[in-house]
DNA sequence: GTCAATACTTTGTTCTGACATTTTTACGTA
DNA sequence: TACGTAAAAATGTCAGAACAAAGTATTGAC
């Protein structure tokens, strides 16, 4: 009855059999292998089929629940979810989002010193009197002009250049200096863009911006970036997955 | 070295173990008998102590990680996360957020109606002919305009008067019939209000909305809602917890 | 005294096995 | 025929064990 998805798995390498059968099994899904509402093989028998043990099917499966893409319920069985478009929200920058895309996006870096900003310490629990680098950027796509972007690093990244920020997004040179941020909080607002925004933005008089700040820190919770970010609202919008447990 | 939190665990309720223990812990968290940046017992000692099995324990401990109270580093341990204010975006409503802030949140239903859709329809996954409750209502504060919610029923929910509306949130109302939405997919963006939406929410001309579009659905995939929603932006802004794994 | 190799601690992954709970289906009896 | 009970099917919970991987600390050699 239920659809026998084609998977391959790899025993010796490094990448866990748990998640190596999820991406598969969300490939399926993704590519319409599996359609939305279809009966999804039950965990015994895939365990079976695979010669994988049931935790490992369960962890596989229990991570596209999380993810919204099945839905189980016990004594009927799971099923996949009749949303197809259920990209959780994720901690990338704008610049991935629009490379993914297929954008040619490129940055303008406005400004690149350091400074001191109580707030901006207080919320990246640093001492109120750390210096910190400030970063002033304007992102473009197809040189259409898309958002302002203010950021501030704590010390320890005090020495990345302007030119690093030239031609790779901000994530990107801090993952290759091995910073990984883990959580975010983030706000979502609106307002009038100031004279300087309304101007690099190309904006007629009338036309708000879509603001997000964003805390973010690595795993052991140190401060790695704080964000604040003011985007062109007709060109963007931001998409948010929930999911209540 | 490691702080030993107080636990009772009652084998003979229905609540699962790894339930019961992510609780307590939680709860210890929030007490602030637990600091940030304090270690956190590590499972296979906290697995002996309260005679559960390792499994059970990594679940509760996983738990508390993916609400972002907890950190783990292989090698290095568990320690308590160093922000306190960890709460995940949830599926409530505004009225269920101003209630909780202690605001004095009243409702004016605008309008209420039986309309067709087609755009809500195709969102909700829905014929493009069904009959949906349109639901037009003025959110306020303490007398204070703070949002026009605009959201569309599926026909189920066909008979939903107004007082109801008028007394309860909308998702009380929903949640007294049984509907338990579980996966939503939101999109925030932001623009000029309308006329009509200027007027509502006493808005100077220049003065722009945060807006709010989402689809919610229940376990079964059944659509719940649709919603349209604008913000005073400068009263209200959304809160993300982001997390990646 | 310094540096590298080793041992230890802690979390991560995987397996086998068992029983509980929920829902549907089928069967048997009144 | 109709209803209730029992079996089957599926997910949920829990235990115990073993090995892998990562990070720290210790120890040993030079």
């Amino acid at each position: 009855m239920a659809i026998q998805v084609g998977v391959t798995i790899d025993r010796s390498s490094p990448v866990p059999l748990y998640h190596q059968l999820a991406e598969q099994l969300s490939g399926a899904i993704a590519s319409g292998q599996l359609q939305p509402g279809d009966p999804f093989e039950n965990e015994i028998a895939l365990a079976e089929r695979l010669n994988l043990s049931r935790p490992t099917v369960r962890r596989a499966i229990q991570e596209l629940v999380s993810q919204g893409l099945l839905l189980r319920q016990r004594g009927l069985g799971t099923t996949v979810a009749n949303r197809k478009v259920h990209r959780r929200a994720e901690l990338t920058s704008l610049y991935d989002d629009l490379k993914r895309a297929g954008g040619r996006p490129t940055t303008t870096v406005l400004s690149h010193e350091l400074v001191r900003d109580e707030q901006v310490a207080a919320a990246l629990d640093l001492p109120a009197d750390a210096e910190l680098l400030s970063i002033v950027r304007l992102r473009l796509s197809d040189d259409q002009p898309l958002a302002v972007l203010r950021n501030w690093l704590p010390p320890a990244y005090n020495d990345i250049t302007r030119e690093c920020l030239e031609t790779e997004g901000m994530y990107a040179v801090l993952r290759d200096r091995g910073a990984r941020p883990v959580v975010a909080h983030q706000t979502i607002s609106a307002r009038m863009p100031t004279a300087a925004e309304r101007r690099h933005l190309r904006l007629k008089s009338s036309e708000p911006v879509l603001t997000m700040t964003r805390s973010a820190f690595d795993a052991t919770g140190n401060p790695v970036e704080y964000g604040d970010h003011c985007y062109r609202a007709q060109d963007y919008s931001i998409e948010v997955m929930l999911d209540k447990r």
